[in-house]
DNA sequence: TGTTAGCACTCTCAACAGGCGAGTGCTATT
DNA sequence: AATAGCACTCGCCTGTTGAGAGTGCTAACA
C-alpha cells in the first residue's frame, strides 16, 4: 500500500525508525540529517517528514519535539526496509550451549530457551510448549498403582506421550481398566483428543448413562485423562521490560503485568502464530495485548521430536530491536527444533 | 526487648503504624492525637514520638514531614500490638469455594488457593507445593510403556506418588526393568528419595560401574527417576504490588520483580518457613529478599493427604494490612489442609 | 520544479523564587 | 507530667523566565 514512497521517502523514514528506537527520543529533521550523512539539508528533511506525517507514518508529541514512528511505520519498517543482522557466533554460542545444559526434559529445555531469549534479546522471552490436544488419539491404558490411584497413559498418533496420576473414589479392579481402555481405543480412533472428550461428555450427559452407575464412573475417569491441562507457558525476563524507558511509568507498566498475568491471553495469541512457518511479527496493536500500551510481539514455530508444534518468541516495546531480535527468534526456533530431534 | 514502653507509648506506636498502613503517608503528631480519640494533645504525643524514634522505632522522611514506622516498629506491631481481625464469612465462602471449583489435582488447587490469596489480601499470593524428595522412599517400578520410553512411579512411605516419563536411548525389556526395580527397592530402603539419589550417583562414579555399561545405563535412568524436578511453585497477582504507593517508582520495581524472578530464592526462603508450624511473619530485611524494597512475607504451611508439608502465604509491603492478611493466611492454610485431606 | 537558507514562532524543560502549610522542638505554664 | 504557645524548618506547589530544540513558511536559487 505504501508503494508510493520514493526511495529518499524510505531512507529518512528508516533512519528516523532507527534513530527512534536507539535513543526513545523523538527524532528532528537536523539530527536525521546530520548522522545519516545524507546529502540533504535539514529543511528537505522537514518537508519529506511532513508529508510522512501525513500518511500517518509519523506523529509529533508536541509542536516543537522530534517526531516519532507510528505503529504504521514499524510495519513498513519490518516488512520492507529493516536490514536484518546476522546472529553473532557468540549468540550461537549462548543458544545452542544454554539449551544443552538444560539437561533432559521438554520443560526443562523449553524453560531454559526462554531465559535464553530473554537474555540475548534484552527483552522477554517467551516459549509454549507444544499442545497434545490437537493430535489424533491413538491408544490410552489405565493402570492400578494403587490403592485408589490409577495411572492414564496418552498415546498420539504422532506418538507423543502424556501420562496423567488419577485420584478415584473407588478402588478399581485391572480388569476393569482393561475393560475401560479397550473401550476407548475401539471407539475414538481417528478423533482429536480434544475430540475425544468431548465425546466422553456427550455420553456422560447422555440419559442411559446417568442409570449405570459403573459406567458413569468410567467415564469420568476417562475424561480426566484426556483433560486439558493447558498449556505449559514459559516466561522469563519479565523484570527487563522495566529498563525501557517508556515504561518507567507505573500506569503502563501495570497495565502490561497485568495483562501478561492473565496467560489464557498470551496462548490465545500465541495459538493465532501457530498456523503460519517462519518468523512472524505483531506490532502494537496487532497484538491485541493491553490495546495501549506499545508492545510488539515476535515469534516462530519450533517442531518436537513426536511433529506436534509448540511457539516460541520475544515481547518487548513497539521500539523494539527488531534487526537483531528477529534473527534471533528465527535461529532459536530452529535450533530448539534441531535439538529437541536429535534425541 | 520493648517491653519497658508504656501502656500509653504502645497506644501511640500502634495508632502510628495503623494510620501508616492506611494512608501510606508520614503521620503527624496532630493527626494521632485527633484520630484516636486519646485525650491526649499534640504536644503531648510529640514527646512520646521523639522517644519512640529515639529507640529506633519511628524515622522522619525530613523535618517537617510526620514519622513513619520502621521495620523494629512493624515487628513489635505483630508481635503485640495487632489486634487481629476475624475472616468474615464473606471471606471464608470465597477461600472455600475457589479451593472447590479448581477441581481435581494438586497443582489446580494449589494455584487457585494462590489465586485467592492474591485476591483477597491485594497482595501477592505464593504456594510452594509439598517437596517429595525429602519423603522416605519405599518403593519403585519401572514400566516399558513404548519404544525407548519408560515410566518410572516413585511411592513414598507416606503414600505420596509420583510418576515421570522416562525417554531412554537403547531399548529396554521388561524383565530389566523389574530387576531395576527390585534393585532399588531392596537396597535404598529407609533412606529418603534425595539421599536415594545421592547415593545413585555416587555408584555411577565408582570404578567398577564404570565399565559395565548395562548396569551404568540402569542406574542413569534411576537417576532420573529420583531426579529433585524442583518445587512446584505458584505466583499469583504480581502486578497488585504495584498498587501501593510506595512501588510507583520503577526503580524499586525492577529490584522487587527480579528477586521474584529468581524462584530458587523464594523457595529457600520458604522452606526455612516449613519447619515451624502455625502463621510465620518475615518483615523487611527478614525476608532476605532484595534488601532495599519493604517487602513482608506473611506464611503458613499446609499438610496434604500424604502427609508431606507445602507453604503457602502472601507477599506484600511491609506495610501491609497485617490485622487482615494474617488471619486470612491462618484461615486457608487450614482450608487448603482440610481440603486436601479430605478427598 | 525540487532544494535550500533564513526567520519567526511555538512549545517544553529546567531553574528559580516566593508563599503556604504541615509538623517539629523548645519553653513557659498549669 | 501534661499542655499551650510560638518560632522555626522544610518540602511542595505555583508562577515566571530564559534557553533550546524543532517546526512551518517564505523567498531565493539551481
Amino acid at each position: 500500500m505504501n508503494i508510493e514512497l520514493s526511495p529518499r521517502s524510505r531512507q529518512i523514514l528508516e533512519a528516523i525508525v532507527e534513530d527512534y528506537i536507539a535513543t526513545a527520543e523523538p527524532v528532528g529533521s537536523s539530527a536525521v540529517a546530520r548522522r545519516h550523512a545524507l546529502t540533504l539539508s535539514s529543511a528537505t528533511v522537514r518537508n519529506v517528514m511532513a508529508n510522512l506525517e501525513e500518511l500517518g507514518l509519523l506523529t509529533s508529541p508536541h509542536t516543537s519535539a522530534g517526531r516519532i514512528p507510528t505503529e504504521k511505520a514499524y510495519r513498513l519498517y519490518v516488512d520492507s526496509l529493516v536490514a536484518l543482522r546476522q546472529v553473532s557466533r557468540e549468540e550461537k554460542r549462548q543458544i545452542i550451549s544454554h539449551c544443552r545444559q538444560a539437561g533432559v526434559g521438554l520443560s526443562g529445555i523449553l524453560k531454559e530457551t526462554s531465559r535464553t531469549l530473554s537474555q540475548l534479546s534484552n527483552y522477554m522471552g517467551i516459549v509454549i510448549a507444544p499442545s497434545f490436544t490437537a493430535d489424533v488419539f491413538r491408544h490410552i491404558e489405565f493402570i492400578r498403582i494403587g490403592q485408589r490411584k490409577i495411572l492414564a497413559i496418552l498415546v498420539s498418533s504422532k506418538g507423543a506421550l502424556q501420562n496423567r496420576l488419577i485420584e478415584t473414589e473407588d478402588d478399581y479392579a485391572p480388569e476393569d481398566l482393561v475393560r475401560m481402555g479397550n473401550y476407548l481405543n475401539d471407539n475414538m480412533q481417528g478423533m482429536t483428543i480434544s475430540q475425544v472428550r468431548e465425546s466422553i461428555l456427550a455420553e456422560m450427559a447422555s440419559e442411559k448413562v446417568q442409570y449405570d452407575q459403573m459406567l458413569s464412573r468410567a467415564l469420568k475417569i476417562s475424561e480426566q485423562a484426556v483433560r486439558d491441562e493447558g498449556d505449559e507457558i514459559f516466561v522469563e525476563g519479565q523484570a527487563r521490560i522495566l529498563d525501557q524507558p517508556e515504561f518507567s511509568d507505573a500506569g503502563r507498566m501495570k497495565e502490561i503485568y497485568q495483562a501478561f498475568e492473565q496467560k489464557g491471553l498470551l496462548v490465545q495469541l500465541l495459538s493465532r502464530c501457530m498456523k503460519a512457518d517462519g518468523v512472524q511479527i505483531y506490532i502494537g496493536a496487532e497484538t491485541s495485548l493491553s490495546q495501549s500500551a506499545g508492545i510488539s510481539l515476535i515469534t516462530s514455530r519450533f517442531v518436537t521430536s513426536s511433529n506436534t508444534v509448540g511457539m516460541l518468541g520475544v515481547i518487548g516495546p513497539t521500539r523494539m530491536g527488531y534487526s537483531s531480535v528477529i534473527p534471533i527468534v528465527d535461529y532459536t526456533a530452529r535450533m530448539v527444533s534441531k535439538l529437541l530431534n536429535e534425541v
